[in-house]
RNA sequence: GCGCCCGUAGCUCAGCUGGAUAGAGCGUCGGCCUCCGGAGCCGAAGGCCACAGGUUCGAAUCCUGUCGGGCGCGCCA
């Protein structure tokens, strides 16, 4: 890792500038370390005389050579060097440093506390999981990974909209359109594959509904008949819920994502949540009941709005008042209800630990046998006996969702906000990303005719309509594909192996997939593009990972040779080979693997997870040049035959783990 | 109407806290298997960084405006 490096050389920049030129810590600017564009020009890059130019009256190169010659040694820096256009270049020790990376690494820097409450997935539990799911999933799963590479607490949360109309809509459709019992429903469950009949069913209510609007009111009075609880539409309602959220799990488990909590939606109704937040705003007056023009006999939040202030108060306006009314947002309808943002603040206080009441806890589901896959429940009685561990309470919130409810999640910042928790507003952090759409060419694949968006850039994915690509579907797809190839490739291996292998492949395909682009980007998924092995791809990386494998593998087959007996021999190896010319590619290598950190940094400050995808196919891309160029079994020279094999020992497991940041295995062969 | 996001090679996209010569994949064309496995490697062609101003020693990157495109803005969730 780097990042331990910058923070060195940062410290010692700002120290001689500080005695050099008599500079208050106030007045010098934040040292920003860079990788140059080329090696040549150095291993890290520091631009700190432009800034200081100006202040100090004098040429950037000036400067440069002042503070390079004040510098003195840094440890595992060999020389520092100040470039003719000012920039400030550091060539680092090359095989100190690929000693001590592979002797173990640095201690990093101190790792926040606080625990991180990552909450994604969140699918209405009423129809199977699509690719715009997945993506959600990817990012969440990916933010939740890099966040425990970090050294923080991290709980990964799935909130499930049991008691919603899209839960009423399928049994309005298993009801009115099927005319099943309770008894029948389970029937269907336990003899299909339950989320795809679902996701039918339900483009089939919705048309039924579009047919004749009336249809409406049976749906209002069924998902009453939900929230109240108690009869045969809400234990049918409970049932569905139920089952399609273990074939999401089920699917998302294909993926390698885990969950530490499920928050039922049920529980926080009846365990009245949303009435204690409810106090506390009214206490607070963050909401208020409005008594007069539309929006009369409502509890409203008042919606904040950078614009309008910015203009300042001017009421005498003729409509102003009506611009003030629109600028409010009901909580709490007329009729006495609860808005679905009262249920989020609701839930929002609870994870931050300030709503002052908790759910009891059971155990939903194990993964793999052993970790506990924890629910809430507001059943005291099945709550487990033996106690669970603390759920919420967190210090920063991430919501992962679509950047369609940016409006939403501003309001439950807002909520924090009015009810004086600053700090806990200012890190309850939406992670916005953009929808996944379908490209033309696979939307004709799957038969719909979009002859009249021919127009727009893409087709919209409408789980209402049906329209879409099965997350599960995809991934069969992607198996098959994968299973051809690797059968092509080794005839040879027993099914269950080659069978595992195609897994591992495709699910690097489909987690690279959804997380190489950044999170603003509408993604027109195009399946064949996601069907691609080739190039800019999961499985290109895995190749790279199996292909230094194979290095060492043969090493002991052959030779009898383990890494650590290159390793342990690298104290007495001449380094000339690596500190020369002839080292250069090797050290690009090293010094890149060696950036991991500081990328997965960069991720998490940007919240740009294509910054890690893109870092583990750059440092692949590397790999693969080396590899063809540079032998190492075959390599007369011990010397240069140790540091290559070390090298890529080294770049091997920096880019196992950057892949299993991003949820990827590496497979046996491939 | 207001707010947010996007506009970079034929297509899909990177481009870090403003920094050194704007990159990658796909596609096209041309090479490379006696070798650690070709899901690979090497090379070529391909750019008004949407447009116009501004800030700066320095702008694809920051600011303002314009033009395209997308998404929000409900007593739906």
């Amino acid at each position: 890792m780097i990042l331990p490096l910058h923070q060195l050389v940062r410290e010692r920049i700002a120290r001689t500038v500080r005695e050099v030129y008599a500079l208050a810590d106030a007045d010098l600017p934040p040292i920003v370390v860079q990788s140059p564009p080329e090696r040549a020009l150095g291993d890290l890059a520091v631009p700190l005389a432009f800034e200081l130019a100006r202040r100090l009256r004098k040429a950037p190169r000036a400067i440069a050579q002042e503070v390079a010659a004040a510098l003195g040694a840094i440890p595992g820096v060999a020389r520092v060097v100040a470039a003719p256009n000012g920039y400030l270049n550091f060539y680092l020790d090359r095989p100190a440093f690929l000693r001590a990376r592979l002797a173990g690494e640095l201690p990093r820097g101190p790792a926040p506390a606080e625990k991180a409450v990552v909450e994604h997935t969140a699918i209405n539990p009423n129809k199977a999981a699509h690719i715009g799911h997945l993506r959600n999933a990817a990012l969440g799963d990916t933010l939740g990974r890099l966040l425990r590479f970090r050294g923080q607490p991290v709980e990964i949360q799935n909130y499930i909209d049991d008691t919603g109309v899209q839960v009423a809509d399928v049994v309005v459709g298993f009801r009115e359109l099927e005319h099943k019992d309770f008894e029948a429903v389970r029937r269907v469950a336990d003899s299909t594959r339950f989320d795809y009949y679902c996701w039918d069913l339900y483009s089939t209510v919705t048309e039924w509904y579009e047919s004749d609007k009336e249809r409406l009111k049976i749906r209002t009075a069924t998902l009453h008949d939900i929230e109240r609880g108690g009869n045969e539409n809400a234990r049918i309602g409970a049932f569905i819920a139920d089952r399609i959220v273990r074939c999401h799990l089920a699917t998302m488990g294909r993926l390698g994502i885990d969950y530490d909590l499920l928050t039922w939606e049920g529980d926080i109704l009846r365990l009245k949540f949303w009435d204690h937040a409810f106090d506390a705003l009214k206490a607070k007056g963050a909401v208020f009941r409005q008594e007069q023009g539309r929006l009369a006999g409502c509890w409203v939040m008042t919606i904040e709005d950078e614009s309008a202030e910015a203009e300042g108060p001017d009421a005498g306006e003729p409509d102003a008042e009506d611009a003030a009314e629109s600028r409010e947002k009901v909580i709490v309808r007329s009729d006495g209800t609860v808005t679905y943002v009262g249920k989020d603040i609701a839930n929002q206080f609870w994870k931050f630990g300030l709503l002052g009441w908790d759910f009891h806890y059971r155990v939903f589901d194990r993964r793999d046998g052993g970790h506990p896959v924890w629910a809430t429940t507001s059943d005291a009685s099945a709550a487990e006996t033996g106690g669970a561990p603390t759920f919420g309470r967190a210090g920063v919130v991430y919501n992962v969702i679509d950047t369609r409810q940016s409006y939403l999640q501003k309001l439950l910042k807002q909520a924090l906000g009015a009810m004086g928790y600053q700090r806990e507003a200012e890190r309850s952090i939406h992670y916005a990303y953009e929808m996944v759409a379908l490209s033309h060419a696979t939307a004709r694949a799957l038969g719909y005719d979009a002859a009249a968006e021919a127009g727009r850039p893409f087709v919209e994915v409408s789980g209402r309509k049906g329209l879409g690509v099965k997350a599960d579907d995809l991934l069969d797809r992607l198996i098959d594909a994968a299973h051809g190839e690797v059968v092509k490739r080794n005839p040879d291996l027993p099914a269950e192996e080659t069978r595992r292998i195609a897994e591992t492949i495709a699910t690097a395909a489909a987690r690279y997939f959804l997380i190489k682009f950044s999170r603003g980007k509408v993604i027109a998924f195009d399946i064949d593009e996601a069907l691609s092995f080739e190039g800019e791809t999961g499985p290109y990386l895995q190749y790279a990972v199996v292909r230094a494998n194979n290095i060492f593998r043969k090493l002991r087959e052959r030779e009898g040779v383990e890494v650590a007996a290159f390793v342990a021999a690298l104290g007495e190896t001449p380094a000339d080979s690596l500190e020369s010319a002839d080292g250069d590619e090797l050290w690009d290598l090293v010094l890149e693997a060696s950036r991991l950190d500081e990328m997965a940094e960069q991720a998490l400050r940007t919240l740009e997870l294509s910054v890690l995808a893109k870092y583990a196919f750059g440092l692949a891309q590397k790999f693969n040049g080396f590899y063809h160029k540079y032998p190492i079994l075959n390599e007369d020279r011990p010397d240069v035959r140790r540091w290559r094999a070390a090298a890529v020992a080294y770049v091997r497991d920096q880019l196992t783990r950057t892949l299993d940041l991003m949820g990827c295995r590496v497979p046996s062969r491939m």
